[in-house]
DNA sequence: ATCGTTGCAAAATTTTTGCAATTAG
DNA sequence: CTAATTGCAAAAATTTTGCAACGAT
């Protein structure tokens, strides 16, 4: 990572240094730009602002190696590109994220996509519902 | 909709009732809160507060009539929840929402959701990725 | 020495909340 | 009359931007 921005002629602070570490350690966590900002300032002794990480994040995704989603409501989570092992399951009602992994789902998707011109990213499929135990307490709440 | 919320009790208000009208009419245009903001207001007058929107929202959504997506970046659009007519891809280049309608992707995710215990939104199913023409800039930038 | 990058502070955007005044039922 | 609803204004939450200072190359 840190690699790719060096050759793409960016510049390695400490800031981004730190920032790629967290990801590289973190990024299966769904971190939030703030959750990065705050695992980076605790490993840097709080030096760094948020615009740094939202540039940095900018950055990142410009280079391809980044992106970030909005799943569901709330914050919107990064996610290294090459991480296109799961999709997301989202609950509306508690904000759970359910990991799937990939299978069928992605030659559905592949095929729909295709005939739409449209290039599915990697990782941001985000399916929107309600897990098992929200559904159940909706469910009991119509009796 | 009017009806729905006269039966649970709630009150029917001039702001109310423009607003299930415009969501009525306009509920395949991906509104905004602010676009359905401004539709009332033109509406009436100008009269209607940005918090009486977004309260009216969570009174629909609370009834199981609306729900609110965030499609990739940028503000959430609000959906009918009886409207199952389409899905969405999303390009996170230019934030153009292309509406692909049913089909196998409802079986494949109905499989993979069952799986889990998710209960599908009927709608709210994001495929974010790069349409067809911001996929061919990025193409071009890369040479 | 250059120019990308940072920190800070201020702004923009979207959404939420407190509270007194209004109004539907 | 009563309690839900509204408007207004202020706040919260997330992200963006301007600008002078800093620092990687």
């Amino acid at each position: 990572m840190v690699e790719a921005l060096r050759r793409s002629g960016l510049r390695i602070t400490v800031s981004r240094q730190a920032i790629c570490e967290v990801l590289a350690t973190d990024h299966h966590n769904h971190l939030t730009a703030n959750d990065l900002l705050a695992k980076v300032n605790q490993k840097l002794r709080g030096k760094v602002a948020p615009s740094t990480i939202y540039r940095t994040i900018d950055a990142l995704e410009a280079e391809g190696l980044l992106e970030h989603v909005h799943l569901g409501h709330g914050p919107a989570v990064l996610h290294l590109s090459d991480d296109s092992s799961h999709h997301h399951l989202v609950c509306e009602s508690c904000g759970r994220t359910i990991d799937v992994d990939t299978g069928a789902f992605d030659a559905a998707i592949g095929l729909l996509a295709a005939k739409n011109g449209f290039v599915a990213s990697s990782v941001h499929y985000a399916l929107i519902g309600q897990c098992e135990e929200c559904a159940a307490i909706i469910a009991s709440h119509l009796q």
